[in-house]
DNA sequence: GTATAGTGAGAATACGTATTCAAAATTAAC
DNA sequence: GTTAATTTTGAATACGTATTCTCACTATAC
């Protein structure tokens, strides 16, 4: 059943009509450095006035061949991280003059029917965050020929562009944090596919290995606060109990410090040391001045938009891939 | 500068040619139940996907006056209340087969801007949380007839319909819980402009009154975590340092925490119980067990994405104000 | 076989705007 | 004053689709 028709906004013909004049001359009237004399652009935009006209955006999409809407992919809805960056994303298409149309993903097989819609909607560039991109998409989004950029994320052969944190080179820091005052050394990872975890995980455990620690205990979970309060649980439950943990995420390092002490009574950083990633507002409270590698958020999500409006402006650029450094910041969860 | 041309879509018309039948034809074989043969149907849907065709949702919206688009208007982005009911909202209106317009605003002021665009984009429908709106702009909505759902808040006469929740209430039923353990009272507040924070304290406020307690101390703060840190110190303070502070925000009541254990050396909740109001993840977590008025998040979210629909696919419905129940739910940050 | 009902397809139109083109009005130049 | 240059205007068209209306065709019934 199709939704009753809406009441009829006035149109630019409307407006026309009642000024006594033409409807180019309306839609003049709101084109800025349009070539219209001020005369008759007052008596328009007082009878647009009168009538509570506005232009339709959509028809005028239609013409311009531009929507002037950005296509925000997200996932991970609830991580912290993505909210702050959420918030800025949105920040900047609107100070640009775009507008955001946000699609929520649970999951990756989802991407697909979003990027569709998405793609229906004739937005002007795409954003996807941290989404896994099947080869298949990759192509499909090649040919739709739509600007897309990804965050903390980059696709293999480097086809789309991209703007990420250097995950591996944040584990070797990590690492080379920790191991002058620990012995035992584990590891929180996220889910198996993640290449953002992966590349976290594998920076450190790399780093551990040349400096002969070889036994680095892994463990896998979600991103999530309580999937690290679990981890951490069964991490800690071990004869070989470690001294050091590096979370790939600040979430599920806030779930294993609370898993040590509540669950363990252990002292952190006296008995263990802990330390995640991206700086979330809440890595910062006292009840738990977590130790992390920070993400640069603000900055990556301008650098995001500003790379994804110039492919807009110039289709004809080249994928640009923008790989940013962490910065380990020391708080009270580790030692030494 | 306009932006470049975008590269041309195959349109419905270059199918049709590729396919050897007329446009309409192919408008047919993407509308469910349009009558069209089998056979026809199979050779158009080849020959759009030999082109990569999509229909353009923007063309369709401008004949059937209807972008399936719902304005969604966010302001306090960074609280972890309102990334719940996002997640919330955008999965109710997708599973409904609608895409969300996302408008993020700083403060009050900006909202008659992005009201502006999102009538100019012709959205469908609006939710609008916790913004303040001028009695002109609740005007210019109702005459634009656009359907609009206010969520954690209210109209002044129910000129728009409304989800929210009973903090008048809430706030007595802290009182309530807090008078029988407790001597000195204290509350952190938000802007002075926030009715919700009006209606939580005052309901606290005139709960203890009527017990006898006229001293209550009061400070505002603006819902976030470091304003409840920042009021707590203050009030924590005072001579007549209070045993039990009712945060109108669990974020606010989080800073309070840790202002009172990490500053003052405080014991929660032996020298002190603290209440929140929300119930956010992290009022759960271990380092703070927050006892808190929860509010119904996704059923809220639910009711308000609901109530939105049916207006729209019923222009001549009234308006309808869902006014739901706080539950209190008592965590160790309170004694008695 | 004819008459009737039913189905499928195409031509034409509408949606609301921007824009091109040519005509008209104004201004500038002499 | 006349002519040239400039600015302003409106008519016509295009954007990509859904939909109405008409006509051709198919199937059914007798």
């Amino acid at each position: 059943m199709a939704p009753r028709k809406k009441i009829q906004q006035a149109s630019s013909i409307d407006v026309a009509r009642l000024a006594g004049v033409s409807q180019s001359a309306v839609s003049r009237a709101f084109t800025d450095g349009a070539s219209i004399s001020e005369k008759k652009k007052k008596a328009i935009l007082e009878a647009a006035d009168k009538l509570n006209y506005r232009p339709n955006v959509i028809a005028r999409s239609l013409v311009q061949n531009s929507t002037k809407i950005i296509g925000l992919v997200m996932t991970r809805f609830m991580s912290p991280f993505y909210t702050t960056v959420l918030a800025d994303f949105t920040r900047h298409i609107q100070e640009s003059g775009y507008s955001t149309l946000l699609l929520n993903i649970d999951n990756d097989k989802e991407v697909e029917d979003v990027l569709s819609t998405a793609l229906q909607y004739q937005v002007d560039g795409l954003i996807i965050t941290s989404a896994k991109l099947s080869s298949v998409m990759v192509d499909g989004c090649a040919r739709s020929k739509t600007p897309i950029v990804l965050f903390n994320r980059y696709s293999e052969n480097n086809e789309l562009s991209a703007v990420y944190c250097d995950g591996y080179d944040a584990g070797r820091r990590v690492a080379d944090l920790l191991l002058p005052h620990h012995d035992r050394f584990a590891c929180i990872m996220g889910e198996i596919t993640s290449s953002t975890s992966r590349d976290r995980s594998e920076g450190y455990i790399t780093r551990l290995e040349e400096q002969g620690i070889n036994n680095c205990i892994c463990e896998h979970a979600d991103f999530s606060y309580d999937s690290g309060f679990e981890a951490a649980r069964k991490i800690l439950d071990r004869e070989d109990r470690p001294d050091a943990i590096f979370c790939v995420s600040d979430l599920m390092a806030l779930g294993a410090i609370d898993a040590a002490r509540n669950v363990f009574g252990l002292e952190i950083p006296e008995d263990l040391s802990i330390v995640g990633v991206d700086n979330i507002p809440m890595a910062s409270w006292p009840a738990y001045d977590l130790t992390t590698a920070a993400q640069p958020a603000p900055k990556m999500a301008e650098a995001t938009v500003d790379t994804l409006l110039r492919a807009i402006q110039d289709r004809s650029q080249d994928t640009v891939t923008l790989k940013m450094k962490t910065e380990i910041i020391i708080r009270s969860s580790t030692r030494g």
